[in-house]
DNA sequence: CGCCGAGTTGATCAGGCTCAACAAATGTGG
DNA sequence: CCACATTTGTTGAGCCTGATCAACTCGGCG
């Protein structure tokens, strides 16, 4: 139990005994791949950390689309809207089977009074979203497609990867769609993206279950891209009718 | 000057000999339009509030494109990544005379040991921030450029918007390029948005200083879309050579 | 008055979205 | 254990949005 709380950024630099206590008034919650932790719209009432698994944060537009805001690995902190009374922005869906504690807003506050590291841990993992957003908006207004997936993967590749005997594991499902509501693109293209990385680079392969045989090679698709000369690129639209 | 402290979120809910206290350890410091407040990569000593004026976080990727990240308004935390010692991800630059107040970091740390109050102000201002940011990668995502130019100007509106005689006046330039990089488009773009909008709808003008005279007009784009139906849309790209 | 930055406008064209039909894999019930 | 339904992924064809390139206009300004 120790060991589990090592990795949480929200304990850190608090004395071994006040993270003890902390750690004590969390409510633990065990969940089953795809359970849903909190909804978007909910009156945000508990802040919460992934002590294990692994979350995906997802908004749904009104008109269908779907975005993946981010994945959330064991240790970082989510759901936190409720230190103001907020609501819910978005859906939070277990991944994979998965451990989180939960602590009601008025609890953690009153913490944070006694033990204003505890903020600063907060601020931490905002900080660090926030960075990760910029990064994002940054890719999704000047990169193509194919960059933005191999960023994707290279990401997830960090944040979750396991070694297998054919490469690097994501040990989740990941689907085409999911990867591309996390980039900003459509199903068919990241299919054919994948597909020509398969067949054409000595990449490899996929299978709902991602495994990427050869996580350089994917970089290099952020480097080479293809031809000599790079220069930004910008995005193209298009309307539709359901 | 207590009338300026009235509208600053880090001083919410403080005693106001508290909050009095923390103004006056800042150091108060005014500049003009342009001027750069700090640059992407110095170390982030400061943590900074902008007190009068309006200002705007800039990304400038490698490869010479830009993206504003953020139009920061009066009374806005920014720079609060020197909460953590690191170094700042954005440029600040004023976009007109304005006013910011700056306290170095240590001194924020230990003032919210005494007044834990101030770390959840930080929080509730990143926590907006994150928002912010997501319903842009959303709109990134799903939306054509002429909605997600809509979306940002009326963002403009609402934040700094002022009377004039012509319509809602936007108190600081804002050029075409501006536009675009704050919407992930380019600046012919934009351009061709904006004089559509002018001649067709009776939306109006422009000229370095944006005047929206029928704002309703503009949010009206969000919604008519053209079409009777409508659905999510995604992007385009292209590769170019400099 | 010529230069310079900002904006306009036209022409071109391709990245990647949309539509759609099919294949593969998994699940379900009988 | 097989037939069918469902979910997920593949692949092809068409075509639209918006990026790119480029020439030109307009206001300021030194």
């Amino acid at each position: 139990m120790s060991g589990e709380t090592a990795s949480i950024g929200l304990f850190k630099g608090l004395e071994p005994d006040v993270a003890a206590e902390l750690l004590r008034q969390a409510q633990r919650r065990t969940v089953r791949a795809d359970e849903v932790l909190f909804a978007a719209g909910q009156p945000a009432r508990t802040v919460h950390v992934l002590a294990a698994g692994a979350a995906k944060l997802v908004q749904a537009t009104p008109k269908g689309a779907r975005v993946i805001v981010k994945y959330v690995r064991p240790g970082e902190v989510f759901g936190s809207p409720a230190l103001l009374d907020r609501f819910y922005p978005v859906d939070a869906v277990a991944v994979t089977d998965s451990v989180e504690l939960r602590w009601p807003s008025e609890l953690v506050r009153t913490f944070i009074d006694r033990h204003p590291r505890v903020a600063l841990n907060v601020i931490q993992d905002l900080e660090e979203r926030l960075r990760e957003m910029e990064g994002r908006l940054r890719d999704l207004s000047n990169e193509p497609v194919e960059q933005r997936l191999a960023r994707a993967i290279l990401k997830l590749v960090e944040t979750f990867g396991q070694e297998a005997p054919e490469g690097i594991e994501i040990p989740f499902a990941v689907s085409r769609q999911d990867l591309a509501d996390l980039i900003g693109s459509t199903l068919p293209t990241v299919s054919r993206t994948l597909r020509t990385w398969e067949t054409q680079r000595q990449i490899r392969r996929l299978r709902l279950r991602l495994v990427i045989a050869d996580v350089e090679a994917v970089a290099r698709v952020l480097y080479e891209d293809g031809a000599p000369e790079t220069k930004p690129r910008r995005s193209h639209r298009r309307t539709a009718r359901r």
